[in-house]
DNA sequence: CCCTCGATGCTCATTAATGCTCGTTTCTTA
DNA sequence: TAAGAAACGAGCATTAATGAGCATCGAGGG
């Protein structure tokens, strides 16, 4: 049995019987205690569930629905700028944040967060992409508000108008923009004009706007244009940034983080 | 063998066992772990997998884990019960559908449907469900809309004004409805008031009602009701509804089909 | 015919995962 | 309240997986 199957297996006996002991545990999986013990503290970081002297507890009674652990790849590129981009976001905020694979490891990285008790959500976060409102679903300590919409197949970005209508309706402290194109001069783009049209209202409705792009995608141009630089008050990036690309944003007034 | 035939057809095999380790597949592949290794990074890299140690697991949003000790319980009647609603849905039908694990037996069924062509979509699914419209959200021949909202951990459906808000804007031929609890007497209940409000809305809004209940629902009355009797036209439900049970239901107007 | 280049397999140093031991903390109960 | 038991976390050794580097093979082009 391979880690990531036995991680799946304890959460599905801990959500069938709600709690489960560090030695039933062991002896089901046919590993140490040690081993639990590892296994449910990293669940745990995940809020997966929530550890007790003895054992664990099922963090939501989510029934019958699959529940997936997802397996933390290291220090790539993404993960670097994700845990830059959490970093500056502080507890309690409104978040929003748009599909894409960097946001996806920021989500990843807010989500475990530590629960700061009294039933305050340590963050909120308005996302129009579904895979990220599925992921955190069933965290319990974040609250998720997704936007109405069309799935995109590629991206699952929801679109539309029906995305689009949300927007009336909340205010945002940072909105995190994954892109696939910026440049000092044409500013954020994406190959797609729907899911730009919805970007562009998740940075309108916030203070402030953190755009996270891997090095590739800085100087790249796409079709769609998502907001000018100006509006962009942070980028996080990586280290394969040039020095004179960095200049060029720091002169246009944008924070550059390099992760 | 091809590169690219193998690419392909690992992502086949993972796609048919949700995981697949570097061992298996270097000898289903007839080459040595080390070719299998870069090419599971290769594809990590393009998102169409995860890397755990050993192995690679499936990347799609989602996976169903073989063994569920509470979906096991009723899963054959679930899916003759969804193989019976799809049954009478039409093509090109636009389709409401709520939350909870027999609707999504039902959207996995209704996912099945040929292509028409033409680009016309085979159906139109409005939803509340997060993972319904995770699963359905790659089929390029379903159109799915997805309400907005808070998902609630428990059953993934997405609830709050948010959610309320799109019914504004669609009307439906058919709603189907998963419900904890129907009742000749009481109607469709369920146990959370915020579900059973964007419930209501999808039965207001559909021409057509539909209520899907395996036979340990019915004659069950949960805390919020959804809507009455009268309102729904069939109720999809298996052998062991009693005759008695049955009668009431037929008595009240309500069509009732046993799978 | 030879050369180039990409794909593959092999070797080896590195690293993650696991189980064990031991000192410390926490709970139980007498 | 205090002694004993249970659980915990840290540290360490062992094993297996990994990734980097290098050699080999084969198709295609000059």
């Amino acid at each position: 049995m391979t880690r990531h199957e036995r991680l799946n297996a304890l959460l599905e006996l801990l959500a069938d019987a709600g709690q489960l002991s560090v030695e039933e545990a062991a002896a089901r999986m046919a590993v140490s205690a040690a081993t639990i013990r590892r296994d449910f503290d990293e669940l745990a970081q995940q809020q997966m569930l929530t550890r007790t002297r003895g054992g664990a507890v099922a963090n939501s009674v989510s029934y019958d629905l699959p529940l997936r652990y997802k397996t933390a790849r290291h220090a790539s590129e993404k993960q670097r700028i994700a845990a830059a981009t959490a970093g500056i976001v502080p507890m309690g905020a409104i978040i929003g944040l748009n599909g894409g694979t960097t946001t996806t490891e920021v989500a990843r990285v807010l989500a475990t967060r530590p629960d700061p008790g009294g039933g305050r959500p340590a963050l909120t976060i308005v996302t129009n992409a579904l895979n990220i409102a599925s992921e955190l679903a069933v965290r319990p300590h974040v609250k998720i508000v997704l936007t109405g919409g069309v799935p995109r197949p590629q991206s699952y970005e929801l679109t539309g108008p029906l995305a689009a209508g949300i927007f009336d309706h909340v205010t945002l402290d940072i909105a995190i923009l994954g892109v696939t194109g910026i440049t000092a001069e044409h500013g954020a783009t994406c190959p797609n004009e729907d899911e730009a049209a919805v970007n562009r209202l998740l940075a309108d409705r916030a203070d402030q706007v953190v755009v996270v792009a891997d090095g590739s995608k800085v100087g790249r141009r796409d079709f769609a244009r998502i907001c000018d630089t100006v509006t962009v008050d942070t980028l996080v990036t990586d280290e394969t940034l040039s020095d004179e690309d960095a200049a060029a944003f720091t002169e246009a007034g944008v924070v550059v983080i390099r992760a």
